[in-house]
DNA sequence: TAGTGGTCTAGACCACTTG
DNA sequence: AAGTGGTCTAGACCACTAC
């Protein structure tokens, strides 16, 4: 039985897999940290072999939708918020990150955007944006945006229920679950308003991300700009 | 046979075909752009299966070192130098990367500098000054320091004949392959001399990205700092 | 057609974690 | 002791590239 599901597609086995998993994820059937079925369990349900399980699963946990730990089993990954990583330049303190809602208010797509995004001109978007602290300080604000028609009905309590985490609200909300796409970056002057909220001067430098993120199915469903601040904190690319 | 070296060193036997065929590299078996020899030519040469050695040789392509294009062959890939990924704003336009030597001195490791690299404090390094421009216009200043003694003999020279391709000279001078670490970035105002360099003003933001570089064995042996303008060009993180 | 990497199997044993 | 992920095998067939 070469094939796990009837269909004829052609995609190799362990892609089928992930698939499958994908799906059974998207069904709800384990919820964030919740453990899967061993792989021997997996590999008798889809009718192949382990190591073809295991094949499908290491693609899900390059992808950081799952994580494995030896001896226990393989989990569901707790859906994090992603800004990139801040880092103190001296030690690798463990710093309480928070974040907070600036506002959710509804616009439309640039050009930029809405090529990015895949929308047609002007498509409506909701815009998010939050700021992030570290120890209490403002590090970075980031602007966010999705389409209004896929996240219809987003608004801001909706988002402070979970705990401002976008990711949160797209897999609980709307049932999509997201991967980080790279970031491109660059260096520039502090726009005053961005300025005030970070505590700095205008102009002062500061690092633009800018990364979208897609679902596990390759559609970029989000696309962010994150200015932060870098005089006390490094950004880990 | 479960051991594909008789020492009864405790590492999967995959790593053990990782670092067998990094010791081939080293001895100059294969140079670049050369092809391995088949899969199943290196199990038998290694006493394993197939299995293990793609999973040794999967280790060595994800780290950059090798590269496999299907029905040909597995080949040691072309040592490239890293200062990041520039981009430029609206295409992917295949821009001409060039690197011009500023400077090749012989210094002493400052505290951070010597912290990372694992010297002693006010070490002997080299401390190596380029210019990346892209289609002849400068892009990025990279500061690079390794130290003295691994790199004993060093110069401009040296450096020139590579086409001011570090990497390059670290593996044909002195033998030592080498695999890029994750960067850490920043934005600041550019210094007066870094900005004259860049052609710019002085402060205007930039982006600094912190570097450094291990041989296969996993010891640091280059740390770099890159100052990029970013007014034309982003950063791919 | 021949040789390569890419996928897949069925089974085995090891290392780790929990009761 | 039982169950999990981690490693490994010997062999098979497929897909791609060259000649």
């Amino acid at each position: 039985m070469p094939t796990a599901s009837s269909l004829p597609s052609r995609q190799p086995l362990y892609l089928q897999v992930r698939e499958r998993i994908i799906a059974s994820l998207e069904a709800g059937e384990w919820s964030d940290g919740e453990a899967l079925p061993s792989e021997i369990a997996l590999a008798q349900r889809f009718q192949v072999s382990q190591g073809t399980v295991r094949k499908g699963l290491d693609r899900l946990v390059a992808e950081g939708v799952l994580v494995r730990r030896q001896g226990l089993g393989t989990f569901v990954s707790a859906t994090e918020d992603d800004w990139g990583c801040a880092e103190s330049p001296a030690e690798a303190q463990r710093a309480s990150n928070t974040i907070e809602l600036l506002a959710c208010a509804r616009s439309n797509a640039g050009e930029a955007i809405a090529t990015s995004l895949g929308l047609r001109r002007a498509a409506p978007v909701y815009v998010i944006q939050r700021l992030v602290r570290i120890d209490g300080r403002p590090f970075a604000h980031i602007e966010s945006c999705v389409s209004a028609e896929r996240f219809a009905g987003l608004d801001a309590r909706r988002i402070k229920q979970a705990q401002c985490n976008l990711r949160l609200v797209w897999l609980r909300e709307f049932g999509v679950r997201v991967i980080s796409n790279s970031a491109r970056l660059r260096a520039d002057a502090a726009p005053r308003e961005a300025a005030k909220l970070l505590g700095i001067e205008a102009d002062t430098p500061i690092l633009e991300a800018v990364k979208t993120a897609s679902t596990l199915e390759g559609a970029v469903v989000e696309w962010s700009l994150l200015r932060c601040r870098t005089d006390q904190y490094a950004y880990r690319g």
